[in-house]
DNA sequence: TTGATTCATCGATAGTTATCGATGGAAGTG
DNA sequence: CACTTCCATCGATAACTATCGATGAATCAA
Protein backbone atom coordinates (compact mmCIF):
# COMPACT_ATOMS: atom_id res chain seq x y z
CA UNK A 1 0.00 0.00 0.00
CA UNK A 2 1.90 3.16 -1.08
CA UNK A 3 0.36 5.45 1.86
CA UNK A 4 1.61 8.89 -0.32
CA UNK A 5 -0.59 7.93 -3.41
CA UNK A 6 -3.85 7.29 -1.32
CA UNK A 7 -3.39 10.49 0.66
CA UNK A 8 -2.59 12.01 -3.35
CA UNK A 9 -6.01 10.48 -4.27
CA UNK A 10 -7.70 11.51 -1.53
CA UNK A 11 -6.52 14.86 -1.66
CA UNK A 12 -9.11 16.27 -4.00
CA UNK A 13 -12.08 18.03 -3.34
CA UNK A 14 -14.02 15.50 -6.14
CA UNK A 15 -12.23 12.43 -5.35
CA UNK A 16 -13.07 13.12 -1.61
CA UNK A 17 -16.72 13.72 -2.59
CA UNK A 18 -16.86 10.39 -4.81
CA UNK A 19 -14.99 8.47 -1.82
CA UNK A 20 -17.28 9.99 0.43
CA UNK A 21 -20.39 8.82 -1.67
CA UNK A 22 -19.17 5.34 -2.17
CA UNK A 23 -18.92 5.51 1.79
CA UNK A 24 -22.57 6.33 2.92
CA UNK A 25 -23.08 3.04 -0.04
CA UNK A 26 -25.59 4.56 -2.75
CA UNK A 27 -26.84 0.99 -4.00
CA UNK A 28 -30.97 2.07 -2.88
CA UNK A 29 -30.02 5.08 -5.06
CA UNK A 30 -28.04 3.71 -8.12
CA UNK A 31 -29.54 4.20 -11.20
CA UNK A 32 -27.67 1.43 -12.21
CA UNK A 33 -30.13 -2.19 -12.44
CA UNK A 34 -27.09 -4.17 -12.13
CA UNK A 35 -26.45 -2.92 -8.66
CA UNK A 36 -28.57 -4.53 -5.82
CA UNK A 37 -30.24 -1.85 -2.98
CA UNK A 38 -27.95 -3.42 -0.60
CA UNK A 39 -25.42 -3.24 -2.06
CA UNK A 40 -22.62 -0.12 -1.52
CA UNK A 41 -21.42 0.34 -4.93
CA UNK A 42 -21.56 3.20 -7.76
CA UNK A 43 -21.55 3.17 -11.53
CA UNK A 44 -20.35 6.02 -13.17
CA UNK A 45 -23.75 7.70 -14.06
CA UNK A 46 -24.63 7.77 -10.44
CA UNK A 47 -21.71 10.04 -10.00
CA UNK A 48 -22.51 12.24 -13.33
CA UNK A 49 -25.72 13.16 -11.52
CA UNK A 50 -23.86 14.06 -8.04
CA UNK A 51 -20.64 15.67 -9.35
CA UNK A 52 -20.69 18.36 -11.85
CA UNK A 53 -17.80 17.52 -14.24
CA UNK A 54 -17.61 15.38 -17.67
CA UNK A 55 -18.13 12.02 -17.64
CA UNK A 56 -14.56 12.12 -18.85
CA UNK A 57 -13.37 13.58 -16.14
CA UNK A 58 -15.22 11.85 -13.83
CA UNK A 59 -13.76 8.26 -14.72
CA UNK A 60 -10.38 9.83 -14.53
CA UNK A 61 -10.89 10.83 -11.00
CA UNK A 62 -12.24 6.90 -10.12
CA UNK A 63 -9.50 5.73 -12.12
CA UNK A 64 -6.78 7.58 -9.88
CA UNK A 65 -8.94 5.97 -6.70
CA UNK A 66 -8.68 2.17 -8.39
CA UNK A 67 -5.11 3.34 -8.79
CA UNK A 68 -4.99 4.24 -4.87
CA UNK A 69 -6.39 0.74 -4.10
CA UNK A 70 -8.62 2.65 -2.45
CA UNK A 71 -11.87 1.32 -4.61
CA UNK A 72 -12.59 -1.62 -6.84
CA UNK A 73 -14.04 -1.60 -9.86
CA UNK A 74 -15.76 -4.26 -12.09
CA UNK A 75 -17.34 -4.94 -15.19
CA UNK A 76 -21.46 -5.49 -15.08
CA UNK A 77 -22.56 -5.21 -18.39
CA UNK A 78 -21.91 -1.99 -20.05
CA UNK A 79 -21.94 -0.94 -16.54
CA UNK A 80 -18.49 -0.18 -14.31
CA UNK A 81 -19.41 -0.98 -10.72
CA UNK A 82 -17.03 0.61 -7.97
CA UNK A 83 -16.97 0.06 -4.34
CA UNK A 84 -14.81 0.96 -1.34
CA UNK A 85 -11.73 -1.39 -0.72
CA UNK A 86 -11.20 -2.10 2.95
CA UNK A 87 -7.86 -3.04 2.25
CA UNK A 88 -7.00 0.89 1.97
CA UNK A 89 -9.13 1.74 5.30
CA UNK A 90 -7.01 -0.94 7.12
CA UNK A 91 -3.64 0.37 5.75
CA UNK A 92 -5.22 3.99 6.48
CA UNK A 93 -5.41 2.48 10.24
CA UNK A 94 -2.53 0.70 9.80
CA UNK A 95 -0.86 4.11 9.80
CA UNK A 96 -2.49 5.60 12.76
CA UNK A 97 -1.75 3.27 15.03
CA UNK A 98 1.47 3.15 14.35
CA UNK A 99 1.08 7.18 15.04
CA UNK A 100 -0.50 6.68 17.90
CA UNK A 101 2.26 4.77 19.00
CA UNK A 102 5.29 6.86 18.76
CA UNK A 103 3.16 9.97 20.29
CA UNK A 104 2.29 7.56 23.25
CA UNK A 105 -1.96 8.08 22.71
CA UNK A 106 -4.69 6.01 22.48
CA UNK A 107 -4.17 3.65 25.21
CA UNK A 108 -5.24 3.97 28.62
CA UNK A 109 -1.75 5.03 29.52
CA UNK A 110 1.03 6.42 27.69
CA UNK A 111 3.27 4.11 26.04
CA UNK A 112 7.11 5.50 26.80
CA UNK A 113 8.54 6.92 23.91
CA UNK A 114 11.23 5.36 21.62
CA UNK A 115 13.38 7.91 23.36
CA UNK A 116 11.96 8.20 26.59
CA UNK A 117 14.45 5.60 28.32
CA UNK B 1 -10.35 20.33 9.72
CA UNK B 2 -10.34 20.80 6.30
CA UNK B 3 -9.89 16.78 5.54
CA UNK B 4 -8.84 17.30 1.62
CA UNK B 5 -6.52 19.92 3.06
CA UNK B 6 -5.05 17.29 5.01
CA UNK B 7 -4.73 14.55 2.07
CA UNK B 8 -3.45 17.03 -0.28
CA UNK B 9 -0.55 17.48 2.23
CA UNK B 10 0.26 14.22 3.12
CA UNK B 11 0.21 13.28 -0.53
CA UNK B 12 3.41 14.46 -1.28
CA UNK B 13 6.77 12.29 -1.18
CA UNK B 14 8.65 15.00 0.85
CA UNK B 15 5.89 16.09 2.86
CA UNK B 16 5.07 12.36 4.36
CA UNK B 17 8.95 11.77 4.91
CA UNK B 18 8.99 14.68 6.81
CA UNK B 19 5.46 13.95 9.18
CA UNK B 20 7.03 10.59 9.80
CA UNK B 21 10.28 11.93 10.98
CA UNK B 22 8.62 14.44 13.32
CA UNK B 23 6.29 11.23 14.53
CA UNK B 24 9.32 8.75 14.71
CA UNK B 25 10.39 12.18 16.94
CA UNK B 26 14.20 12.94 16.30
CA UNK B 27 14.83 15.27 19.16
CA UNK B 28 17.75 13.33 20.33
CA UNK B 29 19.32 13.64 16.87
CA UNK B 30 18.37 17.03 16.63
CA UNK B 31 21.41 19.71 15.13
CA UNK B 32 19.22 21.90 17.68
CA UNK B 33 20.24 22.62 21.04
CA UNK B 34 17.10 24.53 21.74
CA UNK B 35 15.38 21.05 21.62
CA UNK B 36 15.46 18.45 24.20
CA UNK B 37 16.46 15.02 23.50
CA UNK B 38 13.24 13.74 24.95
CA UNK B 39 11.52 16.00 22.61
CA UNK B 40 9.39 15.14 19.58
CA UNK B 41 10.35 17.29 17.36
CA UNK B 42 12.67 19.24 14.46
CA UNK B 43 14.09 22.29 13.61
CA UNK B 44 14.40 22.97 9.65
CA UNK B 45 18.34 22.15 9.86
CA UNK B 46 17.23 19.28 10.65
CA UNK B 47 15.36 18.75 7.83
CA UNK B 48 17.68 19.71 5.20
CA UNK B 49 19.65 16.67 6.33
CA UNK B 50 17.24 14.09 5.49
CA UNK B 51 15.73 15.83 2.37
CA UNK B 52 17.34 16.46 -0.93
CA UNK B 53 16.14 19.96 -1.50
CA UNK B 54 17.04 23.36 -0.84
CA UNK B 55 15.87 25.01 2.43
CA UNK B 56 13.82 27.55 0.85
CA UNK B 57 11.83 24.28 -0.73
CA UNK B 58 11.95 22.33 2.84
CA UNK B 59 10.36 25.72 4.52
CA UNK B 60 7.52 25.78 1.52
CA UNK B 61 6.58 22.22 2.57
CA UNK B 62 6.56 22.55 6.12
CA UNK B 63 4.45 25.85 5.79
CA UNK B 64 1.75 23.96 3.86
CA UNK B 65 1.81 20.70 6.85
CA UNK B 66 1.00 23.76 9.62
CA UNK B 67 -1.24 25.09 7.47
CA UNK B 68 -3.44 21.60 7.06
CA UNK B 69 -2.62 21.71 10.94
CA UNK B 70 -0.82 18.26 10.79
CA UNK B 71 2.34 20.21 12.14
CA UNK B 72 2.94 22.88 14.98
CA UNK B 73 5.55 25.74 14.30
CA UNK B 74 7.02 27.40 17.13
CA UNK B 75 9.87 30.17 17.63
CA UNK B 76 12.67 29.47 19.56
CA UNK B 77 15.61 32.07 19.23
CA UNK B 78 16.50 31.96 15.59
CA UNK B 79 14.99 28.40 15.21
CA UNK B 80 11.79 27.42 13.98
CA UNK B 81 10.95 24.50 15.83
CA UNK B 82 8.30 22.46 14.36
CA UNK B 83 5.90 19.40 15.92
CA UNK B 84 3.53 16.47 14.99
CA UNK B 85 -0.10 18.40 15.84
CA UNK B 86 -2.66 15.74 17.54
CA UNK B 87 -5.26 17.30 16.37
CA UNK B 88 -4.92 16.46 13.05
CA UNK B 89 -4.20 12.97 14.28
CA UNK B 90 -7.81 13.13 15.81
CA UNK B 91 -9.57 14.11 12.97
CA UNK B 92 -8.12 11.53 10.49
CA UNK B 93 -8.97 8.76 13.72
CA UNK B 94 -12.93 10.27 13.31
CA UNK B 95 -12.86 10.02 9.88
CA UNK B 96 -11.76 6.21 10.12
CA UNK B 97 -14.41 5.85 12.69
CA UNK B 98 -17.05 7.37 10.87
CA UNK B 99 -15.70 4.89 7.87
CA UNK B 100 -16.24 1.68 10.10
CA UNK B 101 -19.46 2.75 10.96
CA UNK B 102 -20.41 2.67 7.81
CA UNK B 103 -18.98 -0.83 6.39
CA UNK B 104 -19.19 -2.22 9.56
CA UNK B 105 -16.20 -3.22 10.26
CA UNK B 106 -15.12 -3.17 14.12
CA UNK B 107 -11.79 -1.55 15.29
CA UNK B 108 -9.41 -4.31 14.33
CA UNK B 109 -6.39 -3.37 16.76
CA UNK B 110 -5.88 -3.23 20.57
CA UNK B 111 -5.56 0.36 20.45
CA UNK B 112 -7.86 1.51 18.15
CA UNK B 113 -10.76 1.98 20.72
CA UNK B 114 -13.16 4.05 18.36
CA UNK B 115 -13.44 7.13 20.05
CA UNK B 116 -10.35 7.25 22.77
CA UNK B 117 -7.59 10.18 21.42
C1' DT C 1 -28.06 -5.48 -38.32
C1' DT C 2 -28.93 -0.99 -36.59
C1' DG C 3 -29.15 1.93 -32.75
C1' DA C 4 -28.61 3.27 -27.97
C1' DT C 5 -26.11 3.28 -23.61
C1' DT C 6 -22.09 3.00 -20.75
C1' DC C 7 -17.60 4.11 -20.21
C1' DA C 8 -12.32 4.48 -21.03
C1' DT C 9 -8.89 6.76 -23.52
C1' DC C 10 -6.71 10.43 -26.29
C1' DG C 11 -5.04 15.13 -27.32
C1' DA C 12 -5.13 19.78 -26.12
C1' DT C 13 -5.18 23.52 -22.95
C1' DA C 14 -5.71 25.96 -18.71
C1' DG C 15 -4.52 25.95 -14.07
C1' DT C 16 -1.84 24.55 -10.11
C1' DT C 17 2.26 23.05 -7.70
C1' DA C 18 7.28 22.22 -6.98
C1' DT C 19 11.58 23.89 -7.16
C1' DC C 20 15.41 27.00 -7.12
C1' DG C 21 18.37 31.02 -6.15
C1' DA C 22 18.35 35.50 -4.30
C1' DT C 23 17.13 38.48 -0.72
C1' DG C 24 16.47 40.26 3.74
C1' DG C 25 14.71 40.03 8.56
C1' DA C 26 15.43 38.33 13.16
C1' DA C 27 18.19 36.72 16.69
C1' DG C 28 22.29 35.31 18.83
C1' DT C 29 27.81 35.99 19.29
C1' DG C 30 32.08 38.36 19.88
C1' DC D 1 28.91 47.56 16.53
C1' DA D 2 29.97 43.86 12.85
C1' DC D 3 29.33 39.00 11.82
C1' DT D 4 27.05 34.66 11.62
C1' DT D 5 23.25 31.46 11.60
C1' DC D 6 18.50 30.33 10.86
C1' DC D 7 14.69 30.77 8.10
C1' DA D 8 10.56 32.90 5.50
C1' DT D 9 9.31 35.12 1.38
C1' DC D 10 9.65 36.57 -3.47
C1' DG D 11 9.91 35.96 -8.52
C1' DA D 12 10.74 32.92 -12.14
C1' DT D 13 10.44 28.65 -14.42
C1' DA D 14 9.73 23.78 -14.95
C1' DA D 15 6.74 20.03 -14.04
C1' DC D 16 2.54 18.14 -13.09
C1' DT D 17 -2.71 17.87 -12.84
C1' DA D 18 -7.53 18.87 -14.03
C1' DT D 19 -10.63 19.51 -17.36
C1' DC D 20 -12.99 19.21 -21.69
C1' DG D 21 -14.77 17.44 -26.13
C1' DA D 22 -14.13 13.91 -29.42
C1' DT D 23 -13.69 9.22 -30.37
C1' DG D 24 -14.37 4.43 -30.28
C1' DA D 25 -14.90 -0.15 -27.82
C1' DA D 26 -18.14 -3.11 -25.55
C1' DT D 27 -22.57 -4.54 -24.52
C1' DC D 28 -27.35 -4.93 -24.89
C1' DA D 29 -31.99 -4.20 -27.15
C1' DA D 30 -35.04 -3.98 -31.08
Amino acid sequence: MDMVKIFRALGHEVRYAMFMQLMRGSGATSCCEAIGPDESACCVVDFTRTVPLSQSTISHHLHILVEAGLVTQERRGTYSIYAISEEALVALQSLLDEAKMCRGIGATHPIALQSDL
